[in-house]
DNA sequence: TAGCTTTCGCAAAACTTTCATAATTCTGTT
DNA sequence: AACAGAATTATGAAAGTTTTGCGAAAGCTA
């Protein structure tokens, strides 16, 4: 559920700085040192926005910019360049090639991740939300609180995670195996009716402050939620 | 419902792969580990679309393409094809042979799907839309849900299932056998009379609604639906 | 121990299938 | 045209099946 960065780069320094603050910003972080390994990363799991060096040996900056951009999952995919003093003169051609931003090295900290935050959101603004709200029922991520009607409302860590979960993508509905999937996580062994049991549970909480279940129960497929009844 | 892929493939390995990820995407997979036997499955049932090696024993993807390709039901198939990198230079060969896209290994999951779903939305668009309307009956097929003139209508799976088949092939003739393969599937042993009841139910939970009945009965031969009453 | 999560089992609910019978449509004949 | 009889479909109800809700117990983890 965190925005996943992708970071290519060749310098180990660089590297590991981002790496370090990225994870400190609630982000997850993937690594490559070169554009050849950023390309197959960024293909076996699409990331929320990549940070790319200009220079870098074998595959150059703007030529992994230019494939990025010619996948359909990337191709929306905000990417952020890293150019040295000496080749901002370049910028141009950088946004040119597909290229949301650039920042000039050496960069600060705070710049970088305020130019993150920047890209993100105008491309993708919910994952900066720190509180999805429908109707009069909110859940805040960062404080890992959820209101409802006003009134502050506790969950268990799995319903919480499940609530969030059904606020980020509404009104369709999801298996018991993709519940687990997304919830709990890819590779957990757990028998798919324990679903059914947290979404009792994050039904009575929601119930227990009166209003409507938004949780649809769609037999034989999963569950939904339904915003619609979550008046405002 | 789902799509139906076909996978022709003889490393076991990608098999698995490719039969495990389409599973989760929601296809219904078929894998045959030769030319041959792809041939024999793809006349058993015409498959949406097909995944077919390029080097195989027996028969070379380009064959099976060839063949496939003198078949009317699979005449209009789309077929993407995977090569090894090596055989890169004769992708042309296979494009001209018939296939519809290429693909090289190794290649990312990701990847792969998001060409399948290109060469679909090409072909077959239709089974990638979430909701399909006529008049003012609409089905959504992500969150399970029918409205009628901006009413919700409550269905049993089996009711949504065998409207779904309609709305996405209206205005023809379906026998109760036909029926039963699309909306019950291949192997399920019920009785062709059992179709009238849940045709009976669809109508009675449509007629609740108001308006005109859009199934058409035809003796002697099966049920239609008509669009035509839906007004809009 | 407190606070969760997971599993289990049973009862309730929702749905399917079959069957019997009524209703309809068709066919051939007068 | 009208009618009987045959064929086919509609429908209500019973029986059977599957799926879900829920309480409770057992298992984890800090």
């Amino acid at each position: 559920m965190k925005p996943y960065v992708l970071v290519i780069e060749d310098e180990d320094a660089i590297l590991t700085l981002l790496e370090y603050n990225f994870r400190k910003e609630g982000y997850e972080v993937g690594l490559a040192t070169d554009g050849e390994m950023g390309l197959l990363m960024a293909s076996e799991r699409t990331p929320d926005f990549i940070i790319c060096d200009w220079m870098m040996p074998k595959l150059s900056g703007v030529e992994v910019c230019r494939r990025l951009r010619r996948r359909d999952e990337t191709r929306a995919t905000p990417i952020i360049m890293l150019t040295a003093r000496g080749e901002e003169a370049d910028k141009v051609t950088g946004l040119d090639f597909g290229a949301d931003d650039y920042i000039v090295k050496p960069f600060s900290v705070p710049e970088l991740l305020a130019r993150v935050r920047a890209v993100i959101r105008r491309s993708a603004p919910s994952l900066l939300e720190d509180v999805i709200r429908h109707g009069t029922l909110e859940i805040d991520l960062k404080a890992m609180r959820v209101k409802y009607a006003g009134q502050d409302l506790h969950l268990g860590p799995t319903e919480f995670r499940l609530l969030e979960h059904f606020m980020r993508s509404p009104s369709r509905v999801y298996s018991r195996e993709q519940l687990l999937d997304k919830v709990w996580g890819r590779d957990v062994y757990v028998e798919a009716r324990t679903v059914d049991v947290h979404i009792g549970r994050l039904r009575k909480a929601l119930k227990s402050m009166g209003g409507h279940d938004p949780i649809r129960t769609v037999r034989s497929a999963g569950y939904a939620f339904e915003t619609s009844v979550l008046s405002d």
